[in-house]
Parts: structure tokens; C-alpha cells; sequence
DNA sequence: TCCTCTATTTGTCATTTGACATAGCGCGGG
DNA sequence: CCCGCGCTATGTCAAATGACAAATAGAGGA
């Protein structure tokens, strides 16, 4: 299920010429160059990392989207959130033993696979680095909280309204848009196993707030039409993102 | 509305003898206790850190419960988890700026105010304890990432459960439990927010439990009375915690 | 092209949860 | 000792959301 590839240097790595990545210097990234063992190709669809999986690889996410969630024995499943270019995998499962949640590709995806045992290199000869990792680690963090009073306060127009302009943010922050559009890769059902909703629920709600000329979303293609809008009902005001670590 | 105290030196501090701690070497003690500027005393009630604060301190919490928030503008508040002494306080605002999200005392509060200039010490020194530090953060991921699930695909009923039997559970590891029995300071109230349910419906779904038989609580002393039916309600079967690190 | 599969859409009805009103209870202050 | 206040408890009704059923629409394969 999953390909080698022929990996792209990182110093030529196209994402470190985006503002939202924060530069490095030549010796960090040769580093982080013989920290990753090889590039790998995973299909949309399959699965990442499963849940409870042991000692999985540590992967960071070098094109595509891909989702974090957990499943309750009977099945309901919950999205945890979503995962785009620059993202960590599997560091969290690093730090504790084995991964408590699942990862799954939503597009096809490329990752770059690191190597377990050169963590405590980078935590020892590379303390900026080490910085880096827990960084993203919080960001990560502030993200689910975010996620948090969305599924537990928000209404299904609230909480919708947020996923969407959250997601276009971070896409638009990865040069992910095009004008006001965006590919968004993510089923109604993706949709409502992160906000905890039902599937026809999210529905009548995509189609309401659709409805109120808030967005455009056909076949995947997202057009934000109403950004004020959108901003003022999910009561969601950021300050634009900083730039952020790249490993 | 914070108090100075006399400091316990970090040597003798009484939670490095519970198992639940990982040990540290001496030299690492020696710098944690230079890390700290001091003890300080909040009492119930009391903000902590408020939400968007810029630059909030570094703080550990020695004893006492708190709890981590964000409200949106309309009022509505989220709890997104309880603290327990050794957790930290303020890590993710001190990587991200400023606070996201702000922290109020359960009860009367002891915390280790850290100082924030010499993290970057810590980063650089101390590696083991950089790793600690990313630890937490990583862990703590992991304990919201199961409030999403509760809040987003638990039932009521579920969630309660899931609640208690995590509270208790945390709170056991820490020595704060009596036989079955504990001081829970987390009004009902606290407990709706937690949860994204209303403060009558969590009252009725704690009768409910009760009814069950599952625990007992009575002025904020909670009697677990049938484990494993409450595991069962909630899906949450849990290995015991692994040794966690202590700043 | 037709077929099949999956994702989306819509309607109807059931259930869960929330809102409001009100009462009881326990604790601390005068 | 009484009073006031915050937390808990309970009943009734309303609103939000879920469950089920069924139709439609695209996308990809034979």
C-alpha cells in the first residue's frame, strides 16, 4: 500500500520558499536530510497509521491531506482533525509508546519517513530543532482546543461554518487556493465525523449556509464568498498564522 | 489574588516520591529548582492565566485542581481539561505568544512559577528534560484528543461516565483517593462545560448514573461504586498510565 | 454506452438535549 | 438564629439533531 519514491532533497524542498515556514539554517537542513530515511507514496483512501498500532514510523507530511481520528468499539468515529503539507505523524505515538488514534490518507499522499532512533540525536545535538518538534507539538494542541469548543459549543451552523474557513485558512497559508477556491478533498461524511454530527445533518446545514450565500461547494471545489460572514458566525477571528517550524 | 510561599526544595517535593513521576538524576533536579523563581498561592475560584494574555508566566502545578478554557464572545465557555498537580501550566501559550485559552483554580491552588528566559537553557542543557517537556505536551494532546471523541460521539450518559472514571483515574495515580472514594471540587456546572451539555441535562444524567448505581456523589464526594460497568459505558479501557515526567 | 458504486440531497418522524421555571438544600455572614 | 446565595434537583415544553427511507447525481469500470 505504500511506495518508495525518489525522495526531493529538502534544501530544494518547495515548501521551505513558503512565508508561513520558518527558514532554517544549511546545517538544520542537512540534518533533517539524513534524518528521513526515504519518501514514500500512500494512496487516497488507506491508511496511514492504524490505531493502536505499536511504535509507529514517524512520517512528516509532504503533499496531500490526511486525517487523525479514533473510533469507539461499535464504530462511531470521531476526526480528531486534518492534516496538511508540514504536519507531524506519529510523534505524538513517539513520545508515548503506540498511537492512540488512527491516520488516514484523504488524497494521495507523500510522506517523508524519519528515523525513529535519530530523535534523541536531534534532541541532544540540535536543541533549536528540538524546540521545533514541541512547538508544533503545542500548535497541534491549540488546534484540537479549537476543535473542542467547536463540537462542544458550537452550533451545526457555527461549528460548520468554522471547519470551513479554518481549513481554508491553513490551505491558503500552503498556497493551497486559487483566488477564493480551493480543492477540498473531504466528504460530507468527513465533515460530520469531526464536527460530531450526523451525515444528513451536515447536509441540510452545508446546503443552509450555501443557502445563505455564505460559500460555494460543489464536487469538492470550495469557493468562499462571504469570508465576514463566515468569520462573524463561527465567532472564529485570527490573527494571521506565524510562521511555523518545518521539519 | 497571588500569594508567595515559602518554596519546598524540588529534592524534598512529595510527588517525586509517588511511582507515577519518572525519576530525575540530581544535576536535573538542581536545574528545575533554578528554573523556579518561586511558589506561588491562588486561592479557588481565581484566574490563573486569562485568555489571551500575552506572555502569560510559566507555571507547574504543585497542588490543587484547575481547569483550562475558552469562551467565545457571546459567553458560551468550553472547559477543555482538568489540571492535576505536575501538570504545566502556560507551555503552549510560552511556544505560540500568547494565551489561547485561560486557566482558572478549582480549588485553592500551589503553583511553581517558572522562568520563562531559561527555557531556552533548558532546550540547550538539559536535553532529557527538553524531551520531558515535549513529552507533556504530547500527552496532554492525547487527553484532549479523548474529550473530542466524548464531546463529539458520546452519548450523555457516556460522557458522564467517561468523565468521572477519567477524573478518578487521574486522581488515583496521584494518591488523592481515599478506598473508592474522592474529593471531587468540580461543581456540576464545570462538568456541563466540560462536556458541551447544559447544566440541567448533566444534572439529570448524573441522577440517572447514580440510579444506575454506577457511583455516588454527594457534596462533592464521589464514591466509585462499579467500575467496570463504568468503563464499559464509556468504551474507555485504559492501560495504567506509564510513568510520567515531572517538572 | 451501460452499469454499479458511492456521495449527496431531501422528506418525515423520533430522540436527545436545551430552555425555562421553580423548589430544595447547605453553607457562611450578620 | 435567620437570611441570602450558590449549587443541586425536577417538571414541562421547545428546539436541535439523529434515524430511516428513498431519490438523484457523478465517477469509474466492463
Amino acid at each position: 500500500m505504500a511506495e518508495k519514491l525518489r525522495a526531493v532533497p529538502c534544501v530544494k524542498c518547495p515548501m521551505r520558499r513558503l512565508p508561513i515556514f520558518k527558514p532554517n539554517t544549511a546545517e538544520e537542513i542537512a540534518f533533517i536530510e539524513r534524518l528521513r530515511i526515504e519518501q514514500v507514496g500512500v494512496p487516497a483512501g488507506a491508511s496511514i497509521v492504524r490505531e493502536g498500532q505499536v511504535k509507529p514510523p514517524l512520517y512528516s507530511l509532504f503533499a496531500g491531506w490526511a486525517f487523525r481520528y479514533k473510533t469507539l468499539t461499535d464504530g462511531r468515529r470521531q476526526i480528531l482533525n486534518f492534516l496538511l503539507p508540514g504536519d507531524l505523524i506519529g510523534f505524538q505515538a513517539h513520545m508515548l509508546g503506540d498511537a492512540a488514534h488512527g491516520v488516514d490518507a484523504l488524497t494521495d499522499v507523500v510522506l517523508c519517513h524519519h528515523a525513529r532512533d535519530k530523535i534523541w540525536t536531534l534532541y541532544k545535538n540540535y536543541p533549536e530543532l528540538a524546540f521545533d518538534v514541541t512547538w508544533l507539538t503545542a500548535h497541534e494542541e491549540g488546534v484540537i482546543d479549537d476543535a473542542l469548543v467547536s463540537v462542544g459549543r458550537r452550533s451545526a451552523l457555527e461549528s460548520v461554518a468554522m471547519l470551513l474557513i479554518h481549513l481554508y485558512k491553513r490551505a491558503h497559508a500552503l498556497g493551497l487556493t486559487e483566488g477564493n477556491e480551493l480543492d477540498l478533498p473531504v466528504s460530507q461524511q468527513h465533515m460530520a465525523d469531526a464536527l460530531g454530527l450526523s451525515l444528513v445533518h451536515t447536509n441540510k446545514t452545508l446546503r443552509r449556509l450555501q443557502k445563505l450565500g455564505l460559500f460555494k461547494l460543489d464536487r469538492q471545489r470550495f469557493t468562499l464568498l462571504n469570508r465576514g460572514a463566515m468569520e462573524r458566525l463561527a465567532d472564529y477571528f485570527e490573527k494571521p498564522l506565524d510562521a511555523r517550524p518545518l521539519l
